[in-house]
Formats: C-alpha cells, sequence, structure tokens
DNA sequence: TTAATCTTTAGAGTTTACTCTAAGTCAAGC
DNA sequence: GCTTGACTTAGAGTAAACTCTAAAGATTAA
C-alpha cells in the first residue's frame, strides 16, 4: 500500500501542509518522490510517522527529532546515540505520567469541590466538609508550605 | 507569608516576565499591590497558581484558564459552569494519561530494539528476534494496516 | 547614604509549529 | 479532451506563550 501526502497525513490525522513543512524541515528524508515529482509514503515511510509523532507527543521539538532522523540516516556507528535518547525518552515519558497523575488529583479534588459548593448554591465549602479541606491541605498546602 | 514577584517565580518555577505576562492577561485578578504598586502573592494567591499551573500543563490555552478565572471572580452563579469545566478537563487529562502509557510502549518499544541492534552492531534486528518483529506489528502495524 | 538588587511599565522581539496563498502542474473520471 | 480535485514550490502570515529591553522607581544591606 502506498499512500499521496494527502492520504497520509488524513491516516495520521495530520495536514498535507503539515507533512511538507516536516519535509522541508529535514523530517521525512526517506520519503520519495515519482518522476512528476509527487510525494509517495510507503508503509516504512507511515511507520517513522508514528515514531515522530510519539517524539513529538512526549515534548521532542522538531530539531531534536530531526537530529534522530538524521542519526538513523548515518548508519550503525549512531545505534548508541539513538539508544540513549530513547532511554533519556523513556524517563521523561515516566515523569510525565507522573505528573498527569498528580493533575488528575489535583482536578478530581475541584470536581469534589464544586459538586460540594453546587450542592449548597454557594463556594463556602470547607467549613462543610472538614474532608475536603484536609485534602485541600494536601494537595495544596505542601506547595505553599514547604520548599520555604 | 508574602511573596515578591520574584520570590512566587521561584517558588512556581516561572520567571518574573512570566507573573507579569499572565498578570497583563487577566489570570491574576486577585494579586493585590503596595501603595507604591509592587505586587504581593498570598498563600492564597500560590494556590491560584497551582491551579493555573496544573491547567495550563493539561493542555488549557491560557486564554481558557482566564474564562475559568473570570468566572470564579463573577460569583457562585458560574459553579456549574466550573464543575463542568473540570468533568470535561478530567476526561482529558485520563486520555493524555493513555496516550503517553503508549507512547511509552513504542519508546520501551524502541529501547529494545536498540539494545538488540547494538549488541550485534548492526540494525537488521528483526531476522534474528522474532518476538520483536511480532512486538512492531503490535504497535505500528495496527495503526499501518487498520483504518483503510 | 549609597550601592546593589528588585520591581514597575509599555512595548518590541523571539521561538515554535504550523497555516495559508499564489501560481502553476499532475492525475482520475466522464 | 476536459474538468475537477489533489499535488507542487516558495514564501508570507499567524497564534501562542513567552522573553527581553529601557528607563524609571522601590527596597535592602552595609
Amino acid at each position: 500500500m502506498r499512500y499521496s501526502i494527502g492520504q497520509a497525513a488524513k491516516k495520521m490525522n495530520l495536514t498535507a501542509h503539515t507533512l511538507r513543512y516536516y519535509d522541508k524541515e529535514g523530517l521525512l528524508p526517506f520519503v520519495q518522490k515519482t518522476s512528476a515529482g509527487q510525494r509517495v509514503f510507503t508503509e516504512q515511510d507511515m511507520e517513522w510517522l508514528v515514531i515522530i509523532e510519539c517524539l513529538k507527543e512526549t515534548g521532542l521539538q522538531l530539531k531534536e527529532i530531526k537530529q534522530y532522523i538524521d542519526w538513523c540516516q548515518q548508519g550503525d556507528c549512531t545505534l548508541e546515540k539513538r539508544l540513549n535518547m530513547f532511554k533519556q525518552q523513556k524517563k521523561k515519558v515516566e515523569e510525565q505520567i507522573m505528573k498527569m497523575q498528580k493533575n488528575l488529583e489535583k482536578v478530581n479534588f475541584k470536581i469534589a469541590y464544586y459538586e460540594e459548593a453546587v450542592k449548597n448554591g454557594s463556594v463556602d465549602v470547607y467549613k462543610r466538609n472538614k474532608c475536603l479541606a484536609e485534602q485541600k491541605e494536601r494537595l495544596f498546602g505542601n506547595l505553599t508550605e514547604s520548599g520555604k
């Protein structure tokens, strides 16, 4: 299966504009063109796009992703660099997941808070609900009390 | 405990510039100033900053965060709006965590791949290691084969 | 009191990642 | 063959979130 730029874009939930931009930035050196100059994306190219997407979502900038692509083009002498990059990336992703779980706790707290507030028609929650007041201390107090 | 803009910034891992920018954008209407015009951040203000940080990290734009702050300023008649916002946000955070876990799987696969490649000094991994080849199908194949 | 450091404002500049336009070329269906 | 829609390039424009500058005023420590 081969894809035009439009089909590839659709599959990846991007626009053709974006794929051309990535190409211009040197992220897609592997994509071939027809004699008429039109890009053709192979299945393998789609796997590259999946990895580029993954690296982008985990916080790498396009120029850092380009660095990785460049290493891939340079051959086996860069294998260790690539391995190290992914090891670093693993740490970052794990940190991001932990951070997101903490954010989820804060959001859950706010939902509990506003459910209580809506029930009473007022923001005056902590006086009625000691449990929420304690939770608040745990989630917000630590940052504002400790550390200094 | 009260904080100058510089101290507040340090505590939140931001710069004073950024906090002034947030203020200019209407995100910090609660921050008071001294008679000489200098901002004073209270403990409560720091909690606001923690929530702003949380909303920012979970993907809200500053103008959407401002919307929330505005609702807070408007009083109890916006309680339900705020509750709904956090409920939506909860969904988004849960999706982000799931996405990150998928990204982690991809990164872990790449680490396994490159560890194998480094061991053999070559990128020619799938021929030697069928297990990795299958994993690759599971992680990348589904996106490139299904859906169309 | 005086130097060093912090804070103030308005406003200009930067970075990143798109996003769009124009003018033209190519491919598929009728 | 013709139309329609997708593709090409170079390059301009945009949005978001800072980031920095300059010039002046405030605060702190010796």
